[in-house]
DNA sequence: AATTATATGTTAATATTTTACATGAGGATA
DNA sequence: TATCCTCATGTAAAATATTAACATATAATT
């Protein structure tokens, strides 16, 4: 009883954002506020509140002030990544291995994914660290040079990592697609990779929000056959759609 | 000059993620703690820092995925580790190349380092994050296992990296020491690793807070003489500097 | 140089938070 | 069931931090 009105202090804080002492016990008349003031504190040391003079602010809250940490790209098309991300997640099964790229959709995805077992490998800082708070994933960091717009790792050597690593699945992400020139990043040496990855996995699977669509960057890493199963939004064009079940590409 | 002052907090705030008006007040100490409150209030507004009892926190600290995270206990040692890092980073000459572990107190080294021209390897995620913020450092992340516990990487095939690439210092740190134990840590991978960096840096800085003295960690990765420098902070024992110096080995 | 406006300092008033101790509810044990 | 124990909660005083109000200084403008 006690959790529960812990739990239903967090909820009410992420919703508002921001509540004041005097709020909370308007809302809970039958503790006293020194009790409430117990619940923060307990809360702050979970890390989900901060306690702030006169009550208590959502970190949630904090978090969203300025968008993303890393990339500075608006969250406008958030939603649409939550969304592929959940789909992406109920593609895995457990005890398999995988690649990850260190993307924003990844990262959501890291965020969706049960904690199975799983060995997963991938070349986003953030990924593998939001990947390493679930108990059950085995994380396995590419190593590499440092990319810094997005903080991810490239590296020719990675090559040597891969020589003694097998995984079954890839679910990578690109920063463009046209049907002419397929998928397309912004680095040689991430390009590189991600060739590697391929080749190296026995499915690939491309989550692809429609904004990418029409955009052309300057490395292509793979083409609409070199996939197996295509992860997107409702707004992925009918027609191109087409292009892709008539090569027996799943999408979705 | 207001205006000024008021950067310099913030600069302050993003580096230590916290303070205390009393530590702003050593900081600054020709004015007056209600000049530095209206600063705060005033940065408040900007949306840029979270006023708490006591003082204030740093909004991208909150922003923060992971990392060294707000939540964990403000640590009793924290002073000390920044005066440690703060030694390290003036011992760092621009243009040169060095490791860094991924630590705590490699983390506070990472933000009180000048932004200049330098290649740094770590082995740590959050530590990579960290380093990716400055414009002029080249920062290269060593592949491998993640660890959870400490959010850094380790694994046999660091070798492959470490056969193309030099550098000429190695700052580390310890989990424990005794001087018949020497320096020792809690994975025998992560050891390993560290030996590894050793043999290759020319030199290796060891920075070492005086809590970790008298401990006992599974696995050795260096003793006394293997050092060339000891960074630690003012409780270090004399009896056991004397050990140190003895050996030509620099304390400071 | 005079006059504003702005920034800073000082202290008292106010509000919040913490501390310390008291009470009560529920659970386990004999 | 009585007793002991632990944990959650309540209360009020004490400690601490914040704000407000006014005084003074500094910079800026004419």
């Amino acid at each position: 009883m006690k959790r529960e009105r812990i739990e239903e202090i967090a909820d009410l804080l992420d919703k508002r954002g921001k509540l004041t002492l005097e709020q909370l016990d308007e809302q809970f008349p039958n503790v006293s506020q020194m009790t409430l003031r117990r619940d923060l504190f307990q809360l702050e040391q979970e890390g989900r509140i901060i306690r702030v003079r006169g009550g208590a602010m959502s970190v949630k809250e904090v978090q969203k002030v300025s968008g993303e940490p890393y990339t500075k790209k608006t969250t406008i098309h958030t939603d649409e990544k939550i969304k592929i991300a959940q789909k992406a997640a109920s593609l895995i099964d457990e005890n398999c291995s995988l690649f990850m790229d260190g993307g924003t959709t990844a990262m959501y995805l890291a965020k969706e994914m049960p904690d199975k077992n799983l060995h997963i490998f991938t070349n986003g800082l953030a990924v593998a660290i939001e990947l390493a708070q679930k108990k059950n994933f085995h994380v396995t960091m590419l190593g590499g040079q440092v990319m810094k717009d997005n903080l991810s790792t490239a590296s020719p050597v990675a090559k040597a990592y891969f020589d003694n690593t097998n995984f079954e699945l890839a679910i990578i992400s690109a920063s463009a697609f046209t049907p002419e020139n397929g998928f397309s990043c912004g680095a040689q040496i991430e390009a590189d990779l991600l060739k590697l990855v391929r080749s190296k996995a026995k499915a690939t699977y491309m989550m692809l929000d429609s904004s990418k669509i029409g955009k052309i960057m300057p490395y292509t890493f793979a083409h609409i056959e070199d996939i197996d199963v295509l992860i997107t939004d409702d707004n992925f064009p009918a027609q191109l759609k087409e292009e892709f079940t008539k090569r027996n590409i799943v999408v979705m």
